[in-house]
DNA sequence: CTGAAAGCGCTTACAG
DNA sequence: CTGAAAGCGCTTACAG
């Protein structure tokens, strides 16, 4: 009991009485094949409902039409969004997308990269802690390639980011503008390229206000716990900064449920803002201020960016691109500067 | 200046001083070749970083170590652990995975169907108006495939669901319990497989107390701003209900927000449940009375039935698999029951 | 245990 | 404009 046997491209030659080399030209739209020649040919093709092999195809062509994306995690808001950006942008291009993620460590990222490839015709990547060797060490020279939030410059692929500093910078002077100067940060982990980012932000703002010294970073990891722990520590202190602005949403609401869990209003008595305008940021009592950033548009640049290299084998071109973030003034902070 | 040539199995056979055959065998691990060989043959291979050619490989085994994955969307807290799950249980496996998704017709998903055959060993399928017939034109027979979230039974194709109906019979009865008796529905999109079974859910529970006359369905369409409209609706409704169960959180955060808007005390005034325990329905104030279901785990035993179908062609076996939903009784809804 | 050979289903120079 | 043929890189009976 073998499996039915699929139509081939000798089937249709035979039933259209042609050459199976003309069956391949009419079918992929070349030119030299006659109007009548090409109409019978779709035709019996599509009666046959004849499709394509893919791998003999990919075999001979050296092609796959289809993308990868070597990313972190998938689940969360953040993640979500950039897979959606990715997928409409491959859609729309006809390029298929095959996913890999949740990687803990450098060694399973590497196996994935390994494991795309041959598979794909370019690799989107993001990696918290990517180190471009880990991609030329895996990855052979031709494949087309794009980095996304990472440091810019550091790789020899085109390399799309987030404004993270950006956004944290101007967040940190929108504190300052509304009165606040005892401003404590919630960090984010060491090491993750926005976390580091961020950080660097709210530094460079003391340092343009002149008062580096006064900055106050507290330790974080980007859950909802490590900022109910950095709000408790803060409660505690007798020298209570008057705003907090924690690395990301998660943290940002985690400190905000603590300061209000001990009873201290928000924003009169301390002012919180978060990174990310995660749907629940708005939802918190009081909404949440924080950073917006248009993660969607970067998995579609990113796609768009990485579709470039396909087609310009060799030619790595395009600048690379930084998108801003927009500020989310609500509640948690006291009024907008403006 | 043409692409450098991929090491190929040739390759590896000369360098080795053996046939091409023996390479593959090699390899594959197949038993009858001497150890001695192999380990020649494995040391060269991996010195010459040789990398078997995928297509070759699938135009011959017929096989692609790839499964696909047709949603309707990405994004949003559902997609989000649903194909985190899949992700998880396909790399377990040694799988790939293609996904597709943001079909917004049946011709769009009709297309995503005939796209992914031949790049895949196997189809998971999730639509939320999914039609058996749809599938069955557009895939092959011979073609592994479970559907998701549709009503079980309805296909020749293994099909996994949430139990929504029991989750919203049980949250109804819960509301019964805790003393209310004029209980509102937001419903969901008609025509959406989990929309109409929650409401399904929610009438069966009335029909159970013998008052089903006593429904009252409001029209929703799983937005916030559904949920805000139906909101303002009971607001002006002088028999305004004592509670409202929303076919998913989101509108029942609408409805929540409206209502808190115009001065109602929840959950004294008017109570407030959802469905899907998305992480803003903790941070709503009062927090969210909702159901949860594990969606990751959906994922993952449906590419677990997957596997199956996929190892035992044609034998359609495993029983259908609902998994039950767990209700999380916070503050919205008043005191719990026990 | 090992090799020579056929063949998977395509595409593309090369002739005509 | 069309066809015969080579070849992409593998795997797998079939012999030995």
């Amino acid at each position: 009991m073998r499996e039915p046997m699929a139509v081939t491209i000798k089937d249709v030659a035979k039933a259209a009485g042609v050459s199976v080399a003309s069956v391949s030209r009419a079918l992929n739209g070349h030119e030299n094949v006659t109007d009548a020649t090409r109409a019978r040919i779709v035709d019996i093709a599509s009666r046959l409902r004849y499709r394509p092999n893919d791998a003999a195809r990919s075999l001979i062509t050296r092609r796959t039409r289809t993308i990868g994306a070597i990313l972190p995690a998938l689940q969360g808001d953040f993640f979500s969004e950039l897979i959606r950006g990715i997928d409409l942008a491959a859609r729309t291009r006809g390029l298929h997308l095959l996913v890999s993620s949740s990687h803990a460590d450098a060694d399973e990222t590497a196996a994935a990269l390994r494991s795309m490839q041959g598979r794909v015709d370019g690799l989107l990547v993001m990696s918290p802690h990517v180190d471009p060797g880990l991609l030329d060490a895996n990855l052979p020279d031709a494949l087309p390639a794009v980095i996304m939030n990472a440091r810019i410059g550091h790789s020899r692929h085109p390399t799309l980011a987030i404004d993270d500093h950006g956004g944290a910078l101007a967040m940190t002077r929108h504190l300052f503008s509304v009165g606040h100067r005892r401003i404590a940060f919630i960090a984010g982990p060491t090491g993750n390229f926005a976390a580091d980012e961020r950080l660097r932000g709210y530094r460079d703002a003391f340092a343009a206000a002149g008062i580096e010294r006064e900055a106050i970073v507290l330790a974080g990891d980007f859950s909802e716990q490590s900022g109910r722990t950095a709000g408790h520590a803060m409660a505690d202190d007798p020298q209570r900064p008057d705003a907090v602005f924690a690395a990301n949403d998660l943290m940002a609401i985690g400190c905000l449920l603590a300061l209000a869990g001990r009873g201290f209003t928000i924003p009169t008595e301390i002012a919180i803002a978060g990174f990310d305008d995660v749907p629940a940021a708005r939802y918190v009592t009081p909404a949440l201020t924080t950073v917006r950033a248009r993660i969607a548009e970067l998995g579609r640049n990113a796609v768009a960016c990485l579709a470039a290299e396909m087609e310009a084998l060799g030619s790595s071109s395009s600048t690379p691109q930084v998108l801003p973030c927009e500020l989310v003034v609500r509640a948690s902070c006291g009024r907008s500067s403006r």
